[in-house]
DNA sequence: GTCTATACCCGGATAGAC
DNA sequence: GTCTATCCGGGTATAGAC
């Protein structure tokens, strides 16, 4: 009784997400079963053994879409951190200030988050950042770091946000984005921060010098769209 | 080259903790220890072997102090949610109201975190709560989300909080708890969240109907003490 | 209660047939 | 590009001497 899948399968599979079912090329079904499984027991604590039968394949086809099993999370790393550097630099492009560009992208990462049918929990909660190996993941994970804090420096500076500490207040933001992920990611809790607003409200309020212009930015951001 | 400890040891041994140099009982030691390397490279990542070597004593004398490397994790986890509970416990007798007892539950987990020598960021960062073995921690781990949830409902009830969504916040103050125990577990930065008063402050602004009424809260904290 | 030696299992990765 | 078979290293835990 061991838990080998019993069906070998052709270059396809089906996969159930919220939405439908479908057909994904194998490698797309490895990245997301293993960003389930990683979410799920860790990095570590995931074998490639247990992809494989996720996926409905033997372990060893596995070596046929990736290099290792470190190159499968770099896969996801990558495309993640992608995203989430492309959305900072276009909502800093649109200007309207720190306040509302903070605002703004709150409200992307929740939307972000639930579009996305990878559970990404795991990349950045599994100390995997810290092994000496994910060197590119550490650098886009800096790069990332890099502007969310800019925009935080100019809140502070500017003074429309309070004088906190600016380490302090990128900790804080990066907890409420990370907090969001795993909310977003346990699919049975309708709870979950469902409103992007609300998140987004929750930090602004806890950084705005003046909470009661909390409404203008959301206002503004409105005005820029998502 | 392994990095195997070349002196075996009596029966105890030295440590050098950010206070002074002491004498600790192995056991002591064992939980010190793990718990560190816990932090820096995970529950699973962290091997018995390594383990030892940081005690400084040989793999298999670990297993005449825990049965287990699983226990060595349960024993931490026990000590740290048995603090958090009592402390849950003892404010809320205290009364003064949501808010008060919310910010002095803040204020105390800040300090601590930054008391104990024990690094305490995996337990809760490293999925070992999911694991089936550890039911006695998730457990504990429940009456502890219990004791902060009734705070958080009750502010909201009273309209002394934002008519949030319960469970978002108290999402949100886990998360700020956490944050708080990784930058306060890194020495290194001297920026982490060192004044007790801002991370209680922080949720407090992102909670209160009134932001305004901080002022009061923070020092009704005061009068009732630590 | 520490050591040495070792059993035993499991995980990542490779070889090679189809 | 999937499979079976297998290697190899490393990890947890035990046995038994001191």
């Amino acid at each position: 009784m061991n838990g080998v899948a019993e069906h070998p399968a052709p270059y396809t599979r089906l996969v159930t997400t919220e939405q439908s079912t479908t057909t994904w090329p194998t490698r797309e079904l490895i990245l997301l079963q293993s960003s389930r499984l990683f979410a799920a027991r860790g990095y570590r604590g995931t074998s490639t053994q247990a992809i494989a039968a996720a996926v409905g394949v033997r372990q060893p086809s596995l070596y046929k879409h990736f290099a290792s099993k470190q190159e499968i999370a770099e896969e996801l790393l990558r495309r993640d951190l992608t995203a989430g550097i492309e959305a900072l630099e276009r909502l800093a492009d649109d200007g309207g200030g720190p306040a509302v560009e903070l605002y703004r992208y709150l409200e992307w990462e929740v939307r972000y988050v639930r579009s996305t049918p990878f559970d990404l929990r795991a990349l950045y909660l599994d100390e995997i950042l810290d092994l000496p190996e994910f060197e590119q993941g550490r650098a886009m994970n800096t790069r990332y770091s890099t502007l969310l804090r800019s925009i935080i420096e100019r809140g502070v500076e500017s003074g429309e946000f309070l004088d906190l500490d600016v380490s302090f207040a990128c900790q804080v933001v990066d907890a409420i984005v990370l907090e969001t992920i795993r909310g977003a990611a346990d699919r049975s809790a309708a709870h979950a921060v469902d409103e992007p607003d609300l998140a987004a409200g929750f930090v602004l309020r806890g950084l705005l010098r003046t909470p009661s212009r909390l409404t203008q930015v959301r206002s503004a951001a409105r005005r820029l769209g998502r």
